[in-house]
RNA sequence: GGGCCCAUGGUCUAGUGGCUAGGACACAACCUUCACAGGGUUGAGACAGGAGUUCAAUUCUCCUUGGGCCCACCA
């Protein structure tokens, strides 16, 4: 076989990309009896393109996976897409130009489904495109019905078990996207605001002043605190204080949690508003609270005047109004952090609505120790489950407001109140359109069905359950727990907790056995890429540009869990590799034309040696993918191919190869059997980092021979062929060839200049040095060679060589 | 404020309780018809600072400094 002068990334990739799904190579036999690699894809949004950060966490988890399928597993590695959630919501909103609140819910979502149907295959042909060896037909959406019965499923079932629960209180909530959240869905932003020092006077005439950075809340005040050691005001507490503009008359009261040192050490509490007033409310009786927020953000009529404003726009009334009445005393900028919704950006209110939830602040004991069964992969990424577990104050709020999504499935009757849950023989079900099965204990027929949505982590945390729910009973017993998350350190609090939290009430077992974190990708400097710093790198203009597999080669660059900075010119080493390695395959395959697979009647020394080391390389490279070290294995191949196999076996092999009238046919064979299947391992070995090129290279060639029709469906190399004895010698034969080149690159000759007289005094027998003589001869084009054994006569040194041009 | 991770030549990194601390990119010199100019050979260049454990620390411990991340949080 003649390889063409170059290797073209592009048609190679396309061709074998059509192999692969005509070829079913990657798919899943649920018939097969080996082992099982069941794999919890994560499911991107499909609200976007597939990202840098994707393509280097899908590849780093696709290393493992094609190592697991070359071992001879039976893979279970699906795709699915998730595209219920508010992302989607705010995606189509945007697209099509419309908004879901203003349509009925039933065409809005119809509107979704369908635009999702458009746009799907080109989003997840990206996936494809980098060579991820999912099972493309193990497919789900989790918009689709599948999903939808499992998610609503488990609803019912953690209601009928008491862990689902109605409850009206106070609600994350966003005024932006008018939808309660969960915790972990805010983030903090850093921002400046004004510290407002209003003066106000206690019942007696006594001045007080107190700090707010949300003076709009101020119509909303209910009680007022200072810290019962602060000397200050010790004597104040007990009396009213009395509010203007409100004329409201609320009482002072001394509470630990204030800090003397913050602001003037006086804090106002108004209903509305953050979180600390939970707190605070607990402790101190509140007769009635005062919510004066709108669920969009405006004030309601309880804020008398200033009612009907935005909390931007009162907040600037309210400080004027004071400011009329001199009640301001100054303002000073603080910097602090803000909670913001991490979709939206908009600060968060803490409001009261009727929600659903699910009670499991009892359970955090259960998690960490579900975490301590897992397997993490780095290790530390533990710790920041546990401290999350640990920091939980809410219980989980399941429900959101929104239109787009997995409808709860309830009804309440119109007569009784009572909560009436759908059947599961019913699933999936739309409240608002279909009817419960049977009548209300009552015995009345009128409902109203729920028109809250489930949070898209409700959903997304039944992943393992709603791919291995494609199949049968059987097969889904001998698939969980699965034996691998893969997913990247940002959503350890989100995706991963929630799937631990919903497997400990479904299946009181861990959904997977390991779990490994990838890392993220950051700009050349370290930072965050973000669409608003404009550091975006689009993963499909590296793969047009250099490869998939230059992509990959790259991704497996980073250990795992670390994070990377992004630099081009790293894309540029592994397409440095592809041309390499198919130049060095070039001439293999040139060499190997008449090769039949014979065995040589003695395998030459040389062979010997290289074939050791690659058994050596061999088992490091087993035993790191095992541990999902697959950035070791790919160093280890890469400079064994570089160095060891290219560098120098070829170079050493070369006269045997070319001048076999002079060595010996069999010493001929001996070097085709060594190339053969040195080269063959190290195909096998890159095969899950690059996929494409390696299967070029062994359809070219090794399938005629191999049979098995993908290399990717070929045996993991397991070589046992260790011989230490000839890795001495073989290093020798290495470090006189250096020298030689070191002695020509200092004298500035070229490499094949000849050597007249080449000394070599070494630590090595005679014996052993005849079996190399030729290759040291032909390797440093030396015409004569002198040899002489040392034994220990020169212990300081192993080897000591003369040249003379 | 609590926690986690990290600190190696100009840049990105590998690695080890003891060998000349390895590689990639960039840099310099030279070589190059026989697989490879996106090549080869050679060269210059680094363990953040301090203390401790040890015969021996780049490696282990602590502190400082500097980065990154997660969580909490201030009226």
């Amino acid at each position: 076989m003649q390889l063409p002068k170059n290797y073209n990334p592009k048609d190679s990739e396309m061709r074998w990309l059509e192999f692969w799904e005509k070829e079913k190579t990657y798919s899943f036999d649920h018939k097969s009896k080996a082992e099982i690699y069941s794999v919890d894809t994560p499911p991107p949004t499909v609200s976007g393109k597939m990202h840098l950060g994707h393509s280097f966490s899908y590849a780093q988890q696709d290393f493992v996976v094609r190592f697991q399928r070359m071992l001879g597993r039976n893979v279970f590695y699906p795709f699915g897409t998730d595209d219920n959630g508010l992302a989607t919501e705010r995606m189509i909103e945007k697209m099509k130009n419309v908004k879901g609140q203003f349509m009925k819910r039933k065409e809005f979502v119809e509107l979704c489904l369908k635009t999702l149907e458009d746009i799907r295959p080109d989003f997840v042909y990206d996936w494809k495109r980098i060579g991820i060896s999912a099972d493309f037909n193990i497919f789900y959406t989790t918009i689709n019905e599948h999903c939808q019965k499992i998610s609503q499923k488990s609803f019912i079932e953690l209601y009928k078990s008491g862990r689902c629960y109605r409850k009206e209180g106070p609600t994350i909530w966003c005024p932006e996207c008018q939808t309660a959240i969960a915790q972990v869905e805010m983030k903090d932003e850093e921002k400046t605001t004004n510290l407002a020092y209003i003066g106000v006077k206690t019942e007696k005439g006594d001045p007080l002043v107190f700090a707010t950075t949300r003076p709009e809340l101020y119509p909303s005040c209910v009680g007022m605190s200072v810290n019962p050691n602060d000397e200050r005001y010790k004597k104040y507490v007990g009396q009213k204080v009395e509010m203007p503009l409100t004329n409201a008359k609320i009482e002072l009261t001394a509470d630990d949690m204030i800090d003397p040192e913050f602001g003037t050490g006086v804090v106002y509490f108004c209903s509305s508003g953050d979180a600390q007033f939970l707190d605070w409310e607990t402790r101190h009786s509140v007769k009635s609270n005062i919510y004066i927020l709108n669920f969009d953000g405006t004030l309601n009529e309880k804020a008398g005047a200033y009612k009907g404003l935005t909390i931007a726009e009162a907040r600037k009334r309210i400080v004027d109004d004071l400011s009329k009445l001199g009640l301001i005393k100054k303002t000073e900028p603080l910097k602090h952090a803000v909670n913001v919704h991490e979709r939206c950006g908009t600060a968060v209110e803490y409001m009261v609505s009727r929600q659903w939830y699910i009670k499991y602040l009892d359970l955090k004991e259960d998690f960490i120790e579900y975490g301590r069964k897992i397997k993490w992969h780095p290790e530390h990424m533990r710790i920041r489950y546990e401290n999350w577990v640990n920091g939980l104050k809410w219980d989980w709020n399941i429900s959101r407001q929104r239109h787009f999504g997995i409808p709860i499935p309830v009804w309440y009757c119109r007569k009784c109140a009572e909560i009436i849950v759908a059947d599961e023989n019913q699933l999936p079900v739309d409240p608002l359109v279909d009817k419960p099965l049977k009548e209300c204990k009552c015995g009345s027929l009128d409902f109203t069905g729920e028109k809250d949505v489930l949070d898209t982590w409700a959903t997304s945390s039944l992943t393992p359950d709603i791919a291995i729910g494609l199949f049968d009973e059987n097969t889904q017993k001998k698939l969980f727990p699965m034996n691998l998350r893969p997913q990247a350190h940002d959503i350890i609090t989100f995706w991963l907790f929630n799937t631990v939290v919903k497997s400990c009430f479904h299946h009181k077992n861990i959904p997977w056995h390991d779990v490994m974190i990838s890392g993220f990708v950051l700009d050349p400097y370290g930072k965050k890429m973000s669409k608003s710093k404009g550091n975006i790198i689009d993963p499909r203009d590296m793969v047009k540009k250099y490869s998939a597999d230059a992509l990959r080669f790259w991704a497996a660059g980073s250990k795992l869990g670390d994070d990377m900075p992004f630099q081009e010119k790293d894309l540029v080493t592994g397409s440095k590799f592809i041309t390499k390695i198919w130049n060095a395959s070039k001439f293999a395959y040139l060499h190997l034309k008449d090769y039949k697979l014979q065995r040589p009647g003695k395998l030459h020394l040389t062979e010997r040696w290289v074939l050791s080391k690659l058994s050596k390389v061999a088992k490091d490279a087993t035993e790191n993918f095992m541990n999902y070290e697959y950035s070791h294995t790919k160093l280890e191949t890469e400079t064994f191919f570089w160095h060891t196999f290219c560098d120098d076996y070829l170079e050493i092999i070369k006269g045997r190869l070319y001048n076999a009238d002079k060595s010996g046919e069999d010493a001929r064979l001996s070097a085709q059997y060594g190339l053969y299947n040195t080269l063959l391992a190290i195909i096998k070995l890159m095969a899950p980092i690059m996929p494409f090129i390696t299967e070029e290279l062994y359809q070219l060639y090794y399938k005629s021979h191999e049979k098995t029709k993908s290399i990717h469906l070929t045996k993991w190399p397991d070589i046992k062929m260790i011989d230490e004895h000839a890795e001495k010698i073989g290093d020798f034969v290495v470090q006189v060839i250096e020298f030689a080149r070191r002695q020509k690159t200092a004298k500035q000759l070229s490499l094949k200049t000849p050597i007249k007289k080449l000394t070599i005094k070494a630590k090595i027998e005679e014996i052993d040095f005849d079996e190399v003589e030729a290759e040291i001869k032909a390797a440093t084009s030396a015409e004569h060679i002198i040899f002489e054994p040392t034994r220990g006569k020169h212990p300081e040194k192993d080897l000591e060589v003369e040249i003379e041009f």
